[in-house]
DNA sequence: CCGCATAAGTGACATCAATCACACCCGGTT
DNA sequence: AACCGGGTGTGATTGATGTCACTTATGCGG
């Protein structure tokens, strides 16, 4: 089996549709924002009137239930941006989000970001690729997770945590992030009891590797053919 | 239970989120097209260099996998605009588009679109709006037929229909459109038995009456319940 | 070094949902 | 009238997944 850099190297950000001088453009507006690990950058309920772009560190984009479940949709790192962006005017947030690392985000205004749409024709409509892009990672991630039961699920999201986040390990994809069955458990809707089972049997079967919460893929053709991957472009198929 | 009269009548469009001088200029770059029912608009891998907006009909956005299930993503009616605007250039459709009554639709050419977004700022500002709703759809829909098991996840679709094509009749709720328990089970990502039983079940408590295919919602707050409703806007929680 | 907190790991069991098999119903042929 | 085809309805069975209860491993702070 042979990895593409694309895998092996810190690959996709969504901010890969915008050029660089747009993307200063959004950076021009922004202000920085310093947030601790734990903390959270806004709550279901809130405002949402901000967009996000990590300049360092972690988020994770999550749904509570009122009987305790959790569910995580994405996880934005370095150079991604989020944000929900429905009306420029009044509308609340769905979501958490919580950063899960020490993390510096630049903040937008959306009345600052309304502006510059009106002023840069090509930004608007970069705008809209990224939004068709995070679009697009939601419904394919639907797809997956509903169709080929919780195994499907969990292979589903270590390839994208392998497109997000993979780096080369001799010949395997190593995940550097460290993560509990809890959470991975969130990420596909399922208990940690059975992610717990479904990854040691991976192992077992030789399919993945793990020490120390930090996952190591050794067999990425058995998890793509067991959630039939398409091979999305590694922009659409993330965390 | 009241109803309110969103519920009751044919409620919300997509396409709510522009103003009818903004939808006169969409409408002016179209053309029309008639589509019988069974057709296709397009299937995934075809060049999505189009927005659809229907003027009459009905079409389903399915998802085939190549082990012969389905999905089916949304339902969209008239007055509904939907296509993939991921990048203004080259992308192919993920998804397929069927007719599933004889429809009308006007077809937008994405390059004609990019033009008049370039000219008219607002345009593109209520673009982004009708975009951040539809993807807001998707992440509700994700959440509701990921953490509350089938029941739940039938109860959402039930709810999503009445929003999306619910009518008064008497007390209670008519969805008047015919649909199979196959074609319910494929919005779930379940098996027709699984939903028809669940339906046997809901119509023994009295929740639902159902008849030549035609559902009757007696009980909006039970299926609310059981999906852990959190009474999202009506233009976000449709099929 | 001990105690505590957090998470992994695992067995037993219950529950849920898919699968398989088949009877039935109904409208439209032939 | 006989015979489709497509859909519903339902029981029996199997397999998948959640739940509960508990043990073990590990890291951290006193």
């Amino acid at each position: 089996m042979t990895i593409n850099t694309a895998e092996a190297t810190q690959p996709y950000k969504n901010t890969d549709v915008f050029t660089p001088e747009n993307l200063n453009k959004l950076k021009s507006i922004s202000y920085e924002y310093s947030a601790s690990a734990g903390s959270y950058l806004y709550w279901e309920g809130d405002l949402a009137d901000k967009l996000f772009y990590i300049i360092e560190g972690q988020v994770r984009i999550t749904k509570a239930t009122d009987d305790g479940k959790q569910l995580t949709l994405y996880m934005f790192q370095h150079q991604d941006l989020f944000g929900q962006l429905d009306s420029l005017q009044t509308s609340t947030h769905s979501f958490n989000a919580e950063v899960t690392e020490d993390s510096i985000v630049g903040i937008i205004q959306l009345k600052d970001l309304e502006v510059l749409l009106w002023q840069h024709g090509d930004l608007a409509v970069e705008f809209m690729k990224w939004m068709g892009l995070m679009h697009r990672t939601t419904q394919t991630k639907f797809r997956d997770l509903l169709l080929f039961g919780k195994p499907g699920a969990l292979c589903s999201v270590l390839i994208r945590l392998s497109n997000s986040y993979g780096k080369e390990h001799g010949e395997h994809i190593l995940i550097p992030i460290r993560l509990t069955n809890t959470e991975l458990a969130e990420m596909i809707g399922a208990t940690r009891e059975s992610v717990n089972r479904m990854l040691a049997e991976f192992k077992k079967q030789n399919i993945i590797e793990y020490n120390d919460n930090l996952i190591i893929i050794k067999d990425l053709l058995y998890l793509k053919d067991l959630c039939h991957c398409e091979d999305c472009p590694g922009n659409i198929c993330r965390m």
